[in-house]
DNA sequence: GACTAAATTTCGGTA
DNA sequence: TACCGAAGTTTAGTC
């Protein structure tokens, strides 16, 4: 890992064309030989990077880039696609390079796999009488996050989302319409089940004729624990 | 912006619990307090992160912390969420800092706007006897790409991708519904243009009627290069 | 400010 | 390896 402090300018070229004016930034090569360039603000998302693999060349500048002050010029480019970067450097305020090794890597708890478990568990949350029949049910379409039946028998579908959004009462639409189709599960109603349910996701989905559930993540957790202290 | 290369572990507790397990790293620490994680190696995304608004503390570990070699811990939380960032430092290696300024910011080039321009310029891409109506025509649910009328003047409502996405063909299906009930437009008829159509998308599109149409964005900008030489 | 759609999305899982 | 969906998505634009 490189890290360089320096003015510069920077210049792509791939999927699409950006360019940033002259500016102090930090510059930071990995071991891999992509390239990020931050600036001392915004998120985690560079300014613009280059992913790997890719190929790290530092070239000389020629006389008109000398004649502005360019003294040195990476051209980092994409190994698969034609994806360019040129960086031009005008002056190296800081330059240090240190071995990182590998890294022993993120572990994560907490998403959406963690909502689907603990709804699974606690079926009755759909309403009295429900029973589960399975997570992740196939379909020709892909899987339904879970299928469950009614007091009465009837199936039905849940779709699970962190935050309930226009896209997931779509998802779950084309699922109904589908296992509607088979004469197996018909009639299967809908349940469209998120922690936050947007106003107009919940608007479509009751027209519809889908039902929408919020869900409290920590009270599930907490029933999670107490059923845990229980058993 | 401080930048410090360090053996450290990371908590991370909010929308999800996150967990990294003690390595070197560099560690980021942005002017509004920020902080980003990264390892030498993924692609622009750091390992962990705090976005801002966010405040950033140092506290002194207390003695089981000592006790494992702790001699130094970031405590960064989120100023609006609940979000917290807990960084333990074993050993520092480097640490520095570099006044930046403010970034005079990226200009972009080449993304989906132009693609609807050319297309817009190029109308006849939709096939033989063409004409734009207009780009962006407004309906009730939002902006169509492109309308066009076909060689017989019947109405044609453009939904233009990049990445021909099933999401795609969903927004198409919404605003041709709305479009064929009004009266002055229908019967409107559909056309999924994308630099790359994903064969889910195809399927689904074609059972609704919609026609697929394969853009070539590198062939369409020689056109208007072209187009630009003779006028 | 809320909501929607795009992104040089990246990332992880599965068939 | 390709495809599909989720993401602590972030970001930009519109209403």
């Amino acid at each position: 890992m490189r890290l360089v402090v320096a003015r510069c300018s920077v210049d792509y070229a791939g999927r699409l064309t950006a360019h940033l004016p002259a500016a102090t930034r930090v510059l930071m090569v990995k071991a891999d030989g992509s390239v990020l360039i931050h600036s001392d603000g915004g998120s985690y998302k560079p300014l613009n990077w280059m992913s790997p693999p890719c190929s790290f060349q530092v070239s000389e500048p020629d006389e008109e880039q000398k004649s502005v002050g360019i003294t040195e010029v990476w051209n980092v480019n994409q190994a698969k696609t034609s994806d360019r970067l040129v960086v031009s450097l005008f002056e190296i305020i800081s330059d240090s390079s240190h071995d990182l090794g590998v890294d022993p890597g993120l572990v994560k708890d907490g998403v959406e796999a963690d909502l689907q478990k603990l709804l699974a568990e606690q079926i009755e949350l759909l309403g009295a009488g429900h029973t589960l029949v399975r997570r992740e049910y196939m379909t020709a379409i892909g899987p339904v996050d879970i299928l469950a039946r009614d007091s009465e028998g009837h199936s039905v579908a849940v779709e699970l989302k962190r935050r309930g959004d226009i896209d997931g009462v779509e998802q779950l639409t084309r699922y109904l319409e589908l296992m509607n189709r088979d004469p197996h599960l018909a009639p299967v109603t809908g349940v469209f089940a998120a922690q936050e349910i947007k106003p107009q996701a919940r608007t479509l989905a009751q027209d519809r004729g889908i039902r929408c559930l919020t869900l409290d993540y920590d009270a599930m957790r907490g029933m999670d624990d107490a059923h845990a202290r229980l058993f």
